[in-house]
DNA sequence: AAATTTGCTTTAAACGTTTAAAGTGATAAA
DNA sequence: TTTATCACTTTAAACGTTTAAAGCAAATTT
């Protein structure tokens, strides 16, 4: 069975391929093509089962269509939910969605922007890992529109859209702050990601301003690669030793790593202690009681990013730096 | 900047661009290409930064390098678990993996399809939906390899890589017989997706088999659109009414609602009721005593659905239906 | 000296589209 | 009758590659 291509509807027809790709591409009226003419190319292309070649298309166009999206890691739930947004937009506005997962190594994330560059995307969807500065540097050199989501660094201007690491995190501090807890721990990644960084600063502000002294104790730094280990040493230490009344975790996974070591402990929560998350997870769903937690808009991440990118695209190129505030999640595992 | 071509190598270095394209793709001695053309070729391309335009390529090869994989919903840990495997598979064999989440919609999955084959995918990976049987057959129709993941349809012969789920029902089920359950409850979602029969069957069969009559209070099916009300009922009934002393869920998420209706109730696991969970879940990890469950190999499923697939593209065509085993994971859940 | 081989290079068509430009025959205006 | 306009259609080049085939000069064999 032989391809369907405009020269094989044409043909059919007994007409140029000119006007039957002017009739399929929606120009039957502009182009001023004979009414039955169009139809009969209409008819022939259904019959045919004609599947246009996107790539031809794109070659000729030079617009592909196309959107590169490259996670850190599809495997977290931040990811997919990013994925899932950014696909739903992308498709809306008619783009498809070439997807790479860089499972946090910037080797293969260079790789990935390679390969899809190379497949001539139109723009492309990043979160950038550890160590990307350099790719991403390289990326603003070659004149591919892109969005960085999530992550970014401070000091390379970029169009991201972020969260508002910072004020989530003073907000979140500050609620326990008014809950009238007055030892508050953090713990957070021992990595240089900026925006971990700034839920450091967010939580030190809002000690700060509230005129708590922070002490050097309550904060602690845990190694992504030994997190285990590293939170069996630092739970008794915030509680047993620095008598925190409440412990702020960072991430997701470094607050699933912290409870599941508080209850080894037979430490209570919300009794002995508060619990805090920056982030949601399925884990919580089954813990003792709900987590209060720090919730990040994914859908609306995924889509404004599509949107910026869309922008970045089709206009000319305008950095643009979304902020997003999260949505505190209050529920039990904060003691009043 | 203008966009460096085969052509601006070729005008650079002052040859034809039919020896900047042996050179670059390897061919350099098979086509006998002088030594130092072909270094200079080499270092022009390097240095103007050349990118090879992989549309072009394909148009040319008719061979996109590009495989389509479509999940039922990218939030799926199993979705996330079978994307990452394939991408990682994918990448080894040099293809390209374009994503989409059909979110369980046999109308988006359809649409799905069309834009893929439009880019002109070498073959597909699909994890099919519920209804999507007619798009399971036109794909059969055109001639674009394919293989299913996870479900597939029992009168289509197709290539898929399947759980066994009958067995691992059965294997499952018999492990809490063995360890003297006597009256174990089965939770099912209300579907026709055979591979969630397949899992009825095997508890059914292994009840059978070892002699125990299975009473039909023991076993429910909960709608997937009213999971929670529908749970709310279910575990009731099994416990106070029949009085089960094991429940066999047949999802994650079907175990993840129950146990939250079982710790609503306070009910306690492994004490008053044994649980078991067909899949794992991040959920499982707080709960306040490890899940038995049948875990699926995630990557060796991707893995072996892009080998399946490379060699439908590769080779005269052949089915290949793989069915791999389910590991179970013997935990606290089950009291002895 | 002519013919063949060797080593290297170019030519040009093709992949399936898009699209500006040119072509055509009929009708209307001059 | 000539010319212009109209309504529609075709021609052909281009997008960036690949690749069979042909070309060509120097070296080697007859």
């Amino acid at each position: 069975m032989k391809k369907i291509g405009l020269k094989e509807i044409a043909a059919h027809v007994g007409v140029s391929t000119a006007l039957v790709s002017y009739v399929l591409n929606g120009q039957a009226e502009e182009k001023q093509v004979g009414k039955e003419v169009a139809e009969k190319i209409r008819k022939a292309a259904e019959q045919l089962d004609y599947r246009p070649n996107q790539l031809a298309k794109s070659l000729k166009t030079r617009r592909s269509n196309t959107i590169g999206l490259i996670v850190a890691d599809i495997n977290y739930r931040f990811s997919s939910g990013i994925t899932r947004a950014v696909e739903a937009e992308a498709k809306k506005r008619n783009y498809t969605v070439i997807f790479g997962s860089s499972n946090e190594s910037s080797e293969k994330l260079q790789e990935l922007i390679n390969v899809l560059i190379n497949h001539q995307v139109d723009g492309l969807i990043v979160v950038p890992v550890e160590n990307s500065e350099p790719s991403i540097l390289s990326l603003q050199r070659s004149d591919i529109p892109f969005v960085l989501i999530d992550r970014h660094f401070p000091n390379v201007l970029t169009s991201n859209v972020m969260l508002d690491n910072f004020k989530a995190a003073y907000d979140s501090t500050e609620h326990l702050i008014r809950q009238g807890h007055e030892k508050i721990a953090f713990v957070n990644y021992s990595a240089q990601l900026f925006n971990l960084q700034e839920r450091t600063r967010g939580y030190l502000a809002a000690l700060s301003d509230h005129g708590i002294k922070h002490h050097p104790g309550w904060s602690l730094e845990v190694r992504s690669t030994h997190t285990e280990a590293d939170m069996r040493k630092a739970i008794p230490h915030l509680t047993a030793i620095n008598k925190c009344d409440a412990i702020f975790f960072a991430t997701d996974r470094l607050a699933i790593a912290g409870l599941k070591e508080i209850v080894q402990l037979k430490i209570l929560v919300p009794e002995d202690i508060s619990v805090f998350s920056f982030d949601e997870s399925e884990a919580f769903e089954l813990f003792s009681c709900p987590i209060s937690h720090a919730r990040q808009p994914l859908e609306k991440m995924g889509k404004i990013a599509v949107s910026i990118l869309h922008d970045l695209i089709n206009k000319p190129k305008v950095i643009n730096q979304t902020y997003l505030e999260t949505e505190l999640v209050i529920a039990k595992s904060c003691r009043e």
